[in-house]
DNA sequence: TCACTCACG
DNA sequence: GACGTACGTGAGTGAG
């Protein structure tokens, strides 16, 4: 398919303008504007895998919209004055970049765009926008997608719902209801593109929302869209894009050619732009000199620029001619492979199985890729895939396999050998997979963990999504192979060709990213968090994982009995008190009962879907005013959530071969760095009620066994004296003090001794608000007091430290500067939505990334000592195991008889973990159930 | 699949 | 001056 590549000149003039400082030639004329123009196009020619490209420019400042509205953009300042003298010579570099250039009298760039959009569409052309432009998402369609050069990110189909909330063809509605402050197009008043957003999602669209606007609920909204309804109307005129301009420059013209040598190289002098000109002269000296690299089908003749200040040099995937995928069916093969591996020195590897657990799935087979392009796949428990299929093998029809165990026997040394690198994505699963068949395997990297060290949860970091972002590749999916739903196979029915398609693939991949990311590690720095941090604790939550935890079923199940007899009491006495039956587990219900039906007052409705809102801060309130109901339905849900969430489900999830819990702890989820923890998520078990707590009470030590855990006291309140560097706080905690209390005397001026409880109360809530990105509205909300009482409190806050304010505002700089802020540490937490334009999301942005540096260092000092600890605990000579962690939070399960020194080990490693300008403390507890012994 | 609710740090 | 809020997660339920 042609791959048509169209750039919205203007857009890219002022990124470049105003991304970099004021540059001059030596006679004067300004350049920064042609510098950063130059350079981006260059970039996008060299990289894109386009067959036709054009810049499109605007022609003037007047265009048929004025005739529409004289206002039109009227309030637009003119260019800054050292921008003008460069556009003659911005037009000047695109001819010496070979690529064609338009624009036209009467119209805007944006109809050019879309003009050609159009015509390349019903060419069969793909179409790229390179623009971030909101006027143009209107255009995204199958096949046609926005690029954002400066952010390297596509916007297509979901980006566009994201920023406007509708999907493209809807754009031009909501724009029309929002208007363009920036365009002066009027729209409608008070109405954003939220709001916009939602009434054309009810509508359908703009005109049946004119037709109907006096059904709106709303008097004041419904008043103003039966006013403005005309120029609601001429909005969307003005920013609907016109798809005809014609007599325009035929599309043929845009066929990409290489620049002339000379030519640029001309412009790059005039320029004084010598960094380019070096880059242009080293290139063309390589292509003339070396034969062009032979590359695979995947990634076909496409450098990766690699990003980073250190060299910002090219890697290149380099790769035999085509991708030689081997079915490996008999021994001899395997030792090939074996042989190979050991020769690289670096193998990928990955194995499919049966399933998603990995405690309960079971191997397949397994594939190998030791050189790009070069992988294969080696089955092991495939079955005809028209057999009934059990796991025994040797059915009939079934595929010539090496037998597993002695597929085991060739691949153990390989496995555990310190001079191969085994690199796997997501390794962890395959380790477990692995274990199973008694194989172990060391040393590690895992691609997946690599990605999220340098791009944080900026992405996803499944293959799929990776393979696609850097090597612009499509991989053979899961669903492709087993199909989905109720006629998915397993993957041991797949028939063998597919299987190695598949399979050899992803191995493949993996060996690709890992050369690609190894080397963004090192130029961007982020090397040391990666050794440091993430990669320990691959091996280490594995063996976590394994290790599971003992539950009790007897006290889970009992229980679950206890709470299932009191929710039937308190059933039979809500539906008294209700006067009819109802479905108590449904909010929707219950809000009409109570609102609707018996006239309560105090209700909110949510704002997404109308409902009356039921959560336990209305229904407290109701409580507190003496209404029955509502307090038998908070007892009533409360036992249902531990019911359901706790007990019940607790109880399926303990292995029958290992009798315990066996939780999946994710490393590459969280914005901030910390673990995360699913199936079961044993990072929430109650803790805060005493009904909560006898949860706690069933996971329990082992015989002759007792529990460990160790908590750091108040790790993120010390890491915000640390980053802050507020000097009266660290003080207080070098002092060892209440620090609540100390905050308590400080801002309301009283003394520690003698105080108020409600006050110490009350600074704690100030101390956690602050750790959040404070805000008055949430502090009134936490305490039930007043917006300006709140107020008055954090001014409070802020004139005793004045330290706080002012992290926070180098923290909120740093992120609207890089996208992302940093821990102490050095992780890279990235806040995208500070950019953002909608004043809510970017105060929730701010709020997020003064919290990032405060929670994701706690999490990054944890992860320091997890990884200090086995060895520690190894040179004690003891043998203790890590079972859990909860933030800040390590559980140990530990001989009785060595539970003392392994309290001392952990306390010792946790404290020492990192160096701060304050002290770290952790407490441990000891005893046979985790409930006793945190 | 989404919204709501609620468990944890 | 409107936006709609404390930060970070995962899971169960109802409803469409």
């Amino acid at each position: 398919m042609q791959h048509l590549f169209l750039i919205d000149g203007s857009g890219f003039i002022f990124r470049a303008y105003h991304a970099l400082p004021p540059l001059t030639r030596s006679d004067g004329t300004p350049t920064n504007a042609v510098s950063g123009f130059t350079s981006m196009l260059m970039k996008l020619v060299e990289d894109n895998t386009a067959d036709h490209i054009a810049v499109i420019f605007d022609a003037g400042r007047r265009t048929f919209r004025n005739d529409l509205y004289p206002e039109y953009k009227a309030h637009r300042p003119p260019a800054p004055e050292d921008l003008i003298p460069q556009f003659p010579l911005i037009r000047q570099a695109v001819q010496a970049l070979n690529v064609a250039c338009v624009e036209m009298e009467g119209f805007e760039a944006d109809d050019l765009i879309a003009t050609y959009t159009r015509q390349a569409r019903e060419k069969g052309m793909k179409v790229t926008i390179v623009s971030s432009d909101k006027d143009l998402m209107q255009l995204v369609t199958d096949g046609v997608e926005l690029w954002d050069a400066m952010k390297n990110k596509a916007i297509n189909r979901d980006g566009v719902i994201e920023k406007f909330g509708v999907p493209p063809e809807k754009v031009v509605d909501v724009q029309a209801l929002a208007g363009d402050s920036a365009d002066n197009v009027p729209g409608v008043p008070g109405i954003g593109i939220k709001t916009a957003a939602q009434l054309i999602e009810d509508y359908g669209d703009l005109d049946t929302l004119l037709a109907r606007a006096g059904e709106i609920k709303q008097p004041k909204r419904r008043q103003t869209l039966l006013d403005n309804a005309e120029a609601a109307r001429i909005s969307r005129q003005l920013v609907t894009l016109r798809d005809d301009v014609p007599g325009v420059q035929p599309l043929e013209t845009f066929a990409k050619a290489l620049p002339e040598i000379d030519t640029l190289s001309a412009f790059l002098e005039e320029m004084e732009f010598r960094r380019l000109l070096v880059t242009v002269r080293g290139r063309h000296q390589a292509a003339v000199s070396e034969p062009m690299q032979a590359t695979t089908a995947l990634d076909a003749g496409k450098a990766l620029t690699v990003g980073g200040s250190r060299s910002g040099q090219t890697v290149t995937a380099t790769a035999p001619a085509a991708t030689a995928y081997e079915l490996v069916q008999d021994a001899d093969s395997l030792r090939r492979w074996v042989a190979a591996a050991h020769s690289a020195g670096v193998v990928a590897i990955d194995t499919e199985t049966t399933g998603l657990d990995p405690m309960t799935a079971t191997l397949v087979g397994i594939s190998l890729a030791t050189a790009p392009g070069h992988a294969c796949y080696i089955p092991l428990r495939h079955v005809s895939p028209q057999d009934q299929g059990d796991l025994l093998g040797g059915a009939p029809g079934a595929p010539t396999q090496i037998p597993v165990a002695e597929a085991a026997g060739l691949l153990r040394d390989l496995l555990t050998d310190r001079s191969v690198l085994k690199v796997g994505h997501n390794i962890k699963y395959d380790l477990h997979i692995l274990a199973r068949e008694g194989l172990t395997v060391t040393p590690l990297d895992d691609t997946m963990v690599m990605s999220y060290v340098l791009d944080g949860a900026s992405h996803g970091h499944g293959m799929d999504e990776l393979a696609r972002l850097h090597f612009d590749h499509d991989t053979i999916k899961f669903e492709d192979v087993c199909g989905k739903g109720k006629t998915q196979i397993t993957f041991d029915r797949v028939p063998l060709d597919k299987a190695l398609a598949y399979a050899a693939e992803d191995a493949d991949i993996t060996l690709r990213l890992h050369h690609y990311l190894k080397a963004r590690l090192f130029n961007e720095r982020m090397l040391t968090v990666y050794e440091t941090l993430d990669r320990p604790m691959v091996s280490l939550l594995f063996d976590m994982e394994e290790a599971g935890i003992r539950a009790d079923a007897a006290a889970l199940l009992a229980l679950s009995e206890d709470f299932a007899a009191r929710m039937t009491d308190l059933e039979a006495e809500i539906r008294t008190l209700a006067g009819e039956e109802f479905n108590v587990a449904s909010p929707k219900q219950l809000g009409e009962i109570l609102f609707d039906r018996m006239g309560l007052k105090g209700g909110k409705k949510s704002a997404k879907t109308g409902a009356w809102s039921t959560d336990a801060e209305v229904l407290e309130t109701l409580a507190a005013e003496g209404h029955a109901l509502p307090a038998r339905v908070l007892d009533w849900r409360a036992l249902q959530k531990l019911k359901s969430t706790y007990t019940d489900a607790l109880i399926k999830q303990i292995n029958p071969r290992t009798g315990r819990v066996h939780t999946s702890f994710a490393q590459t989820i969280t914005t901030t760095g910390r673990l995360s923890s699913s199936d079961p998520n044993l990072q929430n078990i109650p803790i805060r009620t005493e009904e909560g707590r006898k949860i706690r009470r069933a996971f329990v030590a082992a015989p002759g066994h007792v529990l460990i855990s160790a908590d750091y006291s108040q790790v993120e309140l010390r890491l915000v004296a640390h980053v802050a560097d507020i000097a009266a706080l660290k003080q207080a905690f070098h002092d060892g003090q209440d620090i609540h209390a100390i905050t308590a005397a400080q801002v309301f001026g009283v003394p520690v001794d003698g105080m108020d409880p409600m006050l110490r109360r009350r600074a704690k809530a100030i101390n956690f608000g602050i750790i959040y990105g404070i805000s008055a509205f949430g502090l009134a909300r936490q305490l039930g007091i007043s917006n300006g009482e709140a107020k008055g409190f954090i001014d409070a806050y802020f004139a005793r430290f004045p330290e706080i304010k002012a992290y926070m505002e180098r923290t909120k700089a740093e992120a609207r500067d890089n996208g992302y802020v940093l821990t102490p540490l050095g992780r890279k937490c990235f806040i995208p939505e500070i950019q953002g334009k909608n004043p809510a999301m970017r105060a929730f942005a701010e709020r997020a990334a003064i919290n990032a540096p405060i929670q994701g260092g706690a999490a990054d000092i944890i992860k320091k000592a997890m990884a200090a600890l086995p060895a520690a605990l190894h040179e004690a000579g003891l043998s203790a195991r890590m079972l859990l962690q909860v933030h800040d939070e390590l559980v140990f399960e530990a001989p009785e008889t060595e539970a003392d020194a392994t309290a001392t080990v952990v306390k010792r490693v946790m404290e020492q973990a990192a160096i701060l300008s304050v002290p770290l403390i952790a407490e441990t507890g000891t005893a046979t159930s985790w409930a006793e012994a945190h």
